[in-house]
DNA sequence: ACTGTTAGTGTTTCCTTTACACTATTAGAA
DNA sequence: TTCTAATAGTGTAAAGGAAACACTAACAGT
């Protein structure tokens, strides 16, 4: 650090909004913090950040320590918080993310050690620590605009799933009501989406179940998407 | 810092990448190195965040300090850099942003001091200090998409332009030509421009000279725009 | 077999996007 | 004053994509 002794350090964290989708409802996994500050209050999973560790890894280390996801998750970073008196302890700076996981996968600590770590609707979120609540309202921004011209919204579902329960999610995350036999069109235009076979069991019709087309989806996730209904 | 004590702490950095149009040129804004490390090599205007200081503030400090733009500039984050091992000085940390900037407003201190602080078009950079290469292809990218969906390009023009010199810097964004009829026809369907009744002077046909409406524009630029030509 | 419940399917209308070529206006030169 | 060079400015038709809309199909459970 031989040039640059003379300047003051910040602490650097970084924090994770993690998106599930369940039963129609976006979902958004909250710690309870049982450290001062904001002991016993909601908030964003995260942590700081070691040295010699970049903030992506720092995240995952993290998501994996706190929550148990462990594996493979949609990791983004988000936006950088720098306000210097966010944090009570200091100049304490986060580097916050969004992920996106499915709720198929783990049912995680957020089931076992269900008392401090859990899922909550967007539409009814605790009151958090820190700026968290505005680091979320970013977080569901950026979610919303990105739906409309990449396939994310993909990453949230089970590997199998039907149509309905994907428009399901594209009206959560869009806030409106879709028309069924538009967006399947739309969708299977797409080509993305390979049906499996199987049919999903109920107690009415039951629904065709389709998976992804690996390399289809990732071509278009890099080249982008139109999505707008 | 009570609670905190225990990490060690990266230095915490900021770049901008500053971009102009000029003569049909997409340009950016380099500085040559007088420390080292690099010295004597192009980089992107920056400098250490002091405490205190948000990193937006820091940003448009140093911009004043090094090149001489004071006044309002279209200024957003783009990414925070912190992989490990990216400074040679050990961990430092920067929060990359960039500006859009009317040439005509300032010849600034890139014609008075014209040694160490020069426009670049962005075909024809130079070497590049740091990892700012990759910065400033990250910078290129997000601009290029932000072009699809929001009036941005106006902040690159001087106040009154013509239709023309308009879709000139349309082409160079998105890297294609347009069509002129239908170019102006989306233009003009925005409702966001105003005629102002004076032309250019020109060795040939003189062109209007168009300026935008503030309200108009602020209107869209919050709600979004779907610029696809 | 009947009921309740969700899955699945096509066509028409409208609007947006695209393709395309000639006339208008000025400065400057002859 | 006319002519030339150079860019500004203008409309329409065809094609493609988005939007609106309602009924039949398949299953589980009674």
């Amino acid at each position: 650090m031989e040039f640059t002794y003379e300047y003051e350090k910040p602490v650097l964290a970084v924090d994770a909004v993690v998106f599930g989708f369940d039963y129609g409802d976006l979902k958004i996994l909250l710690i309870k913090r049982g450290l001062e500050p904001f002991i016993g209050q909601w908030a964003l999973p995260g942590g700081f950040v070691r040295k010699g560790e970049s903030p992506d890894r720092a995240v995952r280390r993290e998501l994996a320590e706190e929550t148990g996801i462990a594996q493979e998750v949609f990791l983004e970073q988000l936006y950088t918080f720098g306000e210097p008196d966010r944090d009570p302890r200091g100049w304490v700076l986060t580097v916050a993310h969004f992920a996106l996981v499915k709720l198929s996968d783990f049912t995680i600590k957020a089931a076992t050690d269900a008392k401090d770590v859990q899922w909550f609707r967007v539409s009814d979120l605790p009151q958090l620590a820190f700026d968290h609540a505005k680091i979320i309202s970013m977080a569901l921004q950026r979610l919303k605009g990105k739906v409309r011209y990449q396939p994310v919204g993909f990453e949230l579902l089970p590997p199998q799933f039907s149509l309905t329960e994907l428009q399901h999610l594209y009206e959560a995350l869009l806030e409106q009501k879709l028309d069924k036999r538009n967006f399947r069109k739309k969708i299977l235009s797409l080509g993305i989406l390979r049906e499996t076979g199987k049919t999903a069991k109920t107690a009415h019709r039951p629904a065709a179940l389709y998976e992804f087309d690996g390399q289809q989806y990732e071509a278009l996730k890099s080249r982008g998407i139109n999505f707008e209904l």
